[in-house]
Order: structure tokens, then C-alpha cells, then sequence
DNA sequence: ATTTAAATATGATATTTGTCATGATTTACT
DNA sequence: AGTAAATCATGACAAATATCATATTTAAAT
């Protein structure tokens, strides 16, 4: 098994404040797993033992409405952290966290995270500047959420994936995403998802092929209203 | 002028995490101010020197959109800190905010929260909690916006702000909000927040003279759909 | 106290979004 | 390969919400 101390991976997030010793043990009782598309990693409500270091692929977090439908709240990539605000406020987890691919991810039990938060400051303040963001990409979330149409939220969706999470050789959106996922990402019905992704693709901002979705007008896409 | 470590202020916050030397250090550094209802403490853009201790008094966090409508998402009372997510990140603030009450505000110098932030580990694992609690209510507050009716969002806040902050004597809510500050927290227009009031009002979900709106029945409030 | 401005209220109507139905296409499974 | 089950697509309609117009009431200012 790779040793923390030597994955590149931990450049990516708060891991990387840790002293070689803390991550030297940390890599001694970390386990890694492998997690095929479609798998839940861990549920609402569940208790989290851990933090997972997000080691390759992509997951959605959501949470499940009064009204029956999943709510994607955040997506989550290689690099990233999983599980720090449920180990962090020992709580069970607000959120499920569902693989959107293949992935790779290491576990690290809450007992060792919080033992570093507690004897390392710039370990926590690390964590906690990550959190920060977090919280402020919440509150961006929020306001579009109550200000902004369907059609704008999509486009947006649509941008924020190419550019967070990147594109195929041929210039396909790399993360593949059901109309579902969509319409959950925007908070709409499935159908109103559908049509408005037909829409764009009529009037020329994006082609569609199935799932593969391409941007075609980048800057059309961002004046959608 | 009072002191912090004499401050009972301090115990509903992270601050009670700070030694006994810390908390006289900071004392000597903060600044005391009244902040009248309605006036700004500070805008979205500004850059924070420090962060805000609310002694007394409710302000609103607001973030403007593109449509030029005010987002209100969150807010704050007497007990609470103000700022600590730009401190922290080192960012202008994302939000504005606006007194809804007369306040009584301590101001700290972000160069002894950050360095008490460096030093003490508890004072950050606590910040910490802190913000891991406002990220899993902004989650929630995503949620809600995606899923639910204005009707239902409007019923839910009502019942917040009955529960958080408390009411007068006769019954009523104890901030006075306008029907706009009920449509910002919503996400909705002014008119829809108006109507769905007087229809509560109606149905007799509520009482409302002017301002002062007092729940008549909570049962039949949280059942609203 | 009177005037002025702001906030509240409500109707009429347009627009957006959701729901239900139904068919086509894709994917998964044996 | 062939079948079943998802997923995608689109129409028709219903419901929710926004917008515009215009009173009415309340608060603020002189």
C-alpha cells in the first residue's frame, strides 16, 4: 500500500499541514478502497468513523427532501476531503455521498484526524480555512438557488463541471451525468431538466449525444437568462 | 468599558475557548460600538479587519444577486460572531451586514483573532465546530430553496425566527421584520411574501397587525404544504 | 398637523415550472 | 442476441410564482 507521506494527492487539501511524522502514522492505519460508479460510500444519517482522502474519481453529495428527491449539494473530486464536517461536529452524516465514478479513497479513522486537529493548529486552521470555502460556495449555492431560473442555474451547472472538472479529448464533459443528476444538482423536475438541456442544444449553446455533453458556446451559455 | 473575561457574552461563542490571558489581551485591543437598526456594518466586498462579538441586537446577512434583489442568508444575534469566515479565509466579505435591531457590537482586530488562531488549538477546533454547524444549516437552507414551495419556505421561516429569536410578551415575534426581509429570506418577490402572509392570516395560521405577526397555530404551520 | 414617501395589499395577467401521460431510445442483464 | 428495465424525450395541461398596475395604509419628515 502508498504511503501518505509520499501521495501527492495530500497537496490538494489540509492533509498537506501535517508533519511527516503525523502523516507516518496516519499512513499506518489508513485503509484504501476501491469504489465502483453507482456506490453509495456512506449515507444520510449514517455515523462516520473517518474521513475519506478522495484519491481518484468524482462523488455527489445529497441530501434526500421531505418531497422524496435527492438534492445534490456539493460534488466532490480528487483531492478533495469527505467526511471532515460530520467528524469535525460529531454528528452523523447530513449528507450521502454516491459515486459518480470509479474511485479510489483512503480512509483515515476520526480517532487520528482528531487527535492531529487538537495538537496541530495549522493542521485545524487548514481544515478550517477549507471549511470557509465551503461555507462560501454554500452561500453562493443559496442565492442562485432563490434568485435564479432554472435555465441559468443549468447553464451555470453546465460551466461550473467543464471548468471544475474538465473535458474529454474531444471536448465531452469528462463527468457523466444522468438528466436526473441534473435536474437534482439545479432543484428541478427531471422533465424540466430534459427540456431545457434540449433547448440549448437547439439554439446551439451545447450538443448532446446521450450523456456525452459538449459545450459549444461557451460565452452564450454564460449570458443564458 | 467592560472586559471579555468578565464578558458572559463570550460563553454562547467560540471566544470561551480562549485562556484567561488571551481573552485579557483581546480585551485590551477590542472596541465597543452601538450599531443603529437598519445601518450597514459592514458590505459585501469590504475587506474585514476583524471580527464582530454581538452583544445585544439581530443583524441579517445578505448577499446582493445579479437581479439585484437582496439575499438573506442567515442570520445573526446577540451571542454570535460576525466575520470569522473572511477573517479565516483571508477574503472580503461575501455578505453584507445590516442591523434589523439596535446592536451592541465588540469589534476584534483580525490580528489577534488570527494569532490566537495560530496558538490555541481548542479556540480553532471550536471556530471550527462553529463553522461545520453553519455549513450543515446552509446545506439545509440549499435543501429547502431546491425542493420546497414559497409557501412551505415562508411557513418554515416564521417558525424559525419564532424559535431562535423569541417573542415579546403578547405572542409576538420578537423581530420585526418587513414583508421584503420575509421575501429575501425566502427568495421570492415581495408580492408573493405578501400574499402567502395574508393567506396564512386567512387561514388563521398567524395574526398580523402591521409588523407584528404572532403564530396561532404552530401545528397547523409546520403542516403547511 | 400636514405633506411626502415608503410599505402593505390586492387584482389581472404573463411566465415559469411541475405533473402526468406516452413513446422512443439506451442500457443492463441473461 | 434478445428481453426487461432504465433513461430520455416531448406534448398537453395544471399549478406556482412573477410582474405590472393601482389602491390603501403606515411611517417619516418638515
Amino acid at each position: 500500500m502508498s504511503k501518505c507521506e509520499q501521495c501527492i494527492i495530500k497537496q490538494f487539501n489540509s492533509l498537506k499541514a501535517l508533519t511527516k511524522d503525523e502523516l507516518v502514522r496516519i499512513s499506518g492505519c489508513k485503509t484504501s478502497r476501491k469504489i465502483k460508479k453507482g456506490e453509495v460510500i456512506f449515507e444520510e444519517g449514517e455515523v462516520l468513523n473517518g474521513v475519506y482522502c478522495v484519491r481518484d474519481g468524482i462523488c455527489k453529495l445529497t441530501k434526500l427532501s421531505a418531497n422524496g428527491k435527492d438534492q445534490i449539494v456539493k460534488m466532490v473530486v480528487k483531492g478533495d476531503l469527505l467526511g471532515q464536517r460530520s467528524v469535525v461536529s460529531e454528528e452523523r452524516s447530513n449528507l450521502q455521498a454516491t459515486a459518480l465514478n470509479d474511485m479510489e479513497v483512503c480512509f483515515i479513522p476520526k480517532s487520528e484526524i482528531l487527535a492531529d486537529l487538537h495538537k496541530n493548529p495549522d493542521f485545524t486552521f487548514d481544515v478550517l480555512k477549507d471549511m470557509a470555502k465551503d461555507l462560501r460556495e454554500a452561500d453562493d449555492v443559496i442565492v442562485n438557488m432563490a434568485q435564479k431560473s432554472v435555465r441559468q442555474r443549468l447553464a451555470e451547472t453546465i460551466i461550473y463541471i467543464h471548468n471544475s472538472f474538465g473535458t474529454n479529448p474531444d471536448g465531452t464533459l469528462s463527468v457523466l451525468l444522468s438528466r436526473e443528476d441534473f435536474a437534482n444538482i439545479v432543484g428541478t423536475a427531471t422533465e424540466s431538466a430534459i427540456r431545457v438541456l434540449s433547448q440549448f442544444k437547439k439554439e446551439g449553446l451545447i450538443s448532446a449525444v446521450g450523456k456525452q455533453i459538449k459545450i459549444e458556446d461557451i460565452e452564450a451559455l454564460k449570458r443564458v437568462e
